[in-house]
This record gives structure tokens, sequence and C-alpha cells, in this order.
DNA sequence: AGACGATTAGACATTTTTGATCCATATGTC
DNA sequence: GACATATGGATCAAAAATGTCTAATCGTCT
């Protein structure tokens, strides 16, 4: 099979857990190197830097976790409950994997730092899918958008906004669970059909 | 009050959990400084080097843990659950701390070389508490040495050695911990008193 | 055995970080 | 004001990290 990519994920399964335990700065090649069970040499073998192989670990997080989004949006179940899982799914993801402590912050200054694209691209992904689900639900008539004059594409935004911000007032823990439960019930409430408005 | 004492407490207080979590060599100065919410400069006011402030850790760590051990060994119950407590509080004070895993053997490394005399005194000093205990258990007849033909001084050695080699070859957990309460109860029948052996 | 690619240890120059010191400037305290 | 103490920043030597390179080693194949 393709070994340069299964050697490389080899390697970045053994580099997460270091990033994570001592954050970008802390976190040297020799370290990653003794993780992966090879040496130095043959980590610039695959990497041609530190950054590079951040950035590919970062890539595939991200990847990883906007599988996870997709999936939890492709699921069965009501339009609310299915965003609220791929909302948790993406916050679990990307957030919570840096157990919350010191390194959190130094990860993440890190990753918008030395791969700002990556993680703009994940969220434009995000705001994609929203996107989809809101229309598709529109047009099964489960959510009704006449009411609050709005179109699907500014709904997911306000969607993926209420998420960053509900993040980040409040702690990562339950509290952002009860946050977006609030949001999620305030949005079925304005976007339940109004019974017979169907049609003359 | 000695407003020195109290000041070197709190950074050792706030230096203690960084050494854990990232060992001696990763840990900077800064980080230390930043721990203790005071600045690089007044952390030279209190330690002249790095070395000096992991002694004074070192130290008072292992301070601490003896008064533990000499505790143990003061309270009541048989003299085997005595020195099975005083052990369990001589590993647990200085082992587990540095919670098991990476680190761990860097810190006890970085212990042992940069404050060797503190751990052999510590060392010295819980052997002086066996040697103690076990001659105050002979006099009271609580244990006899003479089957065994051997002295509260060699006996304690064979405490000290016994828990050391329990520790290196097995784990640092529950295995620990079975080892231990084997030796004791071999222990126990070795020092059995002989009934009706007391005296003409 | 010999050839071959992959992997490695190790030396290396360069850049960055850290340890440690010093000073000029706050920040209170008497 | 006089005094002690804390701080940020400049500074410099020492240590460590990055990234490159070469020679040696290893395993595999024929």
């Amino acid at each position: 099979m393709n070994e340069t990519a299964s050697k490389t994920d080899l390697i970045l399964d053994a580099a997460l857990p270091v990033f994570v335990r001592f954050g970008f700065r802390k976190t040297t090649m020799a370290d990653i190197a003794r993780a992966a069970k090879i040496s130095r040499a043959s980590l610039y073998l695959c990497f041609n830097s530190k950054e590079e192989l951040f950035r590919a670990g970062s890539k595939r997080e991200h990847l990883s976790t906007m599988n996870n989004v997709k999936a939890a949006l492709d699921r069965s179940g009501s339009i609310f409950d299915r965003i609220t899982a791929a909302i948790r799914a993406f916050q679990e993801g990307l957030i919570t994997p840096f157990g919350g402590g010191h390194n959190a912050e130094e990860l993440f200054a890190a990753s918008t730092e030395l791969a700002p694209d990556i993680a703009l691209e994940a969220r434009a992904r995000l705001l994609d899918l929203l996107i989809k689900a809101l229309s598709e639900a529109e047009k099964t008539r489960e959510i009704d958008l006449a009411t609050l004059q709005t179109q699907p594409t500014e709904l997911a935004a306000l969607v993926v906004a209420a998420m960053d911000g509900i993040k980040h007032t409040r702690g990562a823990g339950p509290e952002f669970e009860g946050g977006i439960r609030l949001f999620m019930a305030l949005l079925k409430l304005g976007t339940a059909p109004q019974l017979g408005q169907a049609g003359p």
C-alpha cells in the first residue's frame, strides 16, 4: 500500500500526544522522533521542518473532525439535533483533545499562527455544511425561515457565530453544552413552521 | 513572620507542579516565575540558580515526606502495620507525586544527580527510624530476632532493600502494594516470638 | 555473497532559547 | 524624602534546537 502515507500517519500519531502534552514550543523534533521510535534523520525524510509536521498534523486532525461533523449532519433526527451534534463534534474534535490547561492556549495560538488557512478552511466548510442542512430542512418544510425573514446562509452564519461566542465567554465544559442547548431551543422556536400558512 | 521563608515557599509551591509537568530540563526559570506570578529577576533574589531552586524544592519535599514517615511509625498498631504504612508514605511522598509517566524518570534522575545528598539523607533517616521502631518492638517482645539470629540494624536494612527491590522490579501501583504485603507477612512469620521461650 | 534501498548515529553550522547578571525605573513603606 | 523591594528590559555567555550532511548499518532481495 501507500507506505509514505502510512509512515507519516504513524509519525503524526506519535507526535500528537507530545504536542498536547508539552505544547508546540517545548516539543522538539527529538521528542517526536523518540515518541515515533525513529531517528531524527528519518523525521526529516518525511517532514522538512517542525512547522510542516505541525501543519500536517493540524490538517489531519481538522479533516478527521470535519468528517465527524458531516456524519453528524447526515444522521437521522431533527435538524436541531443534527446541528447540535455537529457543533459538539466540531468542538470536541478541535478543542477538547488539547486537554484544558496551560498548553491548550499555546497550541491553539500555534495553530492559528502556523496554519491559519487550515483552521479557516474548516470553519468555511462547517458553514457550508450548515447552509446545506438548513436549506434542505427548509425545502422539506421542517423549518420556516419566512418568519425571521432570513435565508439559510445568514442563519448558518449566526449558528457559527453563536457557537464561537458561547465557547469564548463560557468555558468549554458543561457550560458550553448548556449555552448551545439554549440557543438551539431559541432557534427551534424562531423557525417553527406556521401551521395553515402553507398556501392559499 | 519570616517573610523570606514564606516567599520561597510560595515559589516552591508554584514550581513543583511545573517541574512535575515538564520535567527539570524543559522547565525554565521563566516558567516558574510565571507560575509564581513574579518576575524572573525576583526569582533570582530568592534562588541563585535553577539548580538551587530545585534542590530547595527537593529538600522540602523530602522533609515533608519524612515527617509523614515518622508519623506513620509513631501511630498505634502492630509493628508490621506501622512499617507498612511508613514505607507506603515514603513511596507516595517521593514517587507518586511525579505522576507516573514520561517525566517521572527524568525528574528522578535530576533529583539523584542534582541533589544526591538529600535523597541519601532521607534514606538514611528512614533506615534510622526503622531501626528505632524494630528495637522498641524487640524490647516489648512484640518481635523476636533471636530466631533469625539478627539485629534491628540488619533487619531494617533488609526492609529498605526489599522496598527498593520491589519498587524496581515491579511497577509502582498495586503490584508494589502486593509485594510489600507479601514481604511483611514473611517478616511477621520470621520474627514471631517463640511462646514459652522467654526465660528460665 | 553481493547489490540495493531504507534507516540510522553522529558530526556539523546556524539560529534560537535559556541562564544569569545588571540597571534604571516603578511601587509601595516607614 | 529615605528606604527596601519588585519589575521590565538590556545584555552576554552557555546550552539547546533546527536543519543538513555523510558514513555506517540494517534488512531484503536475487
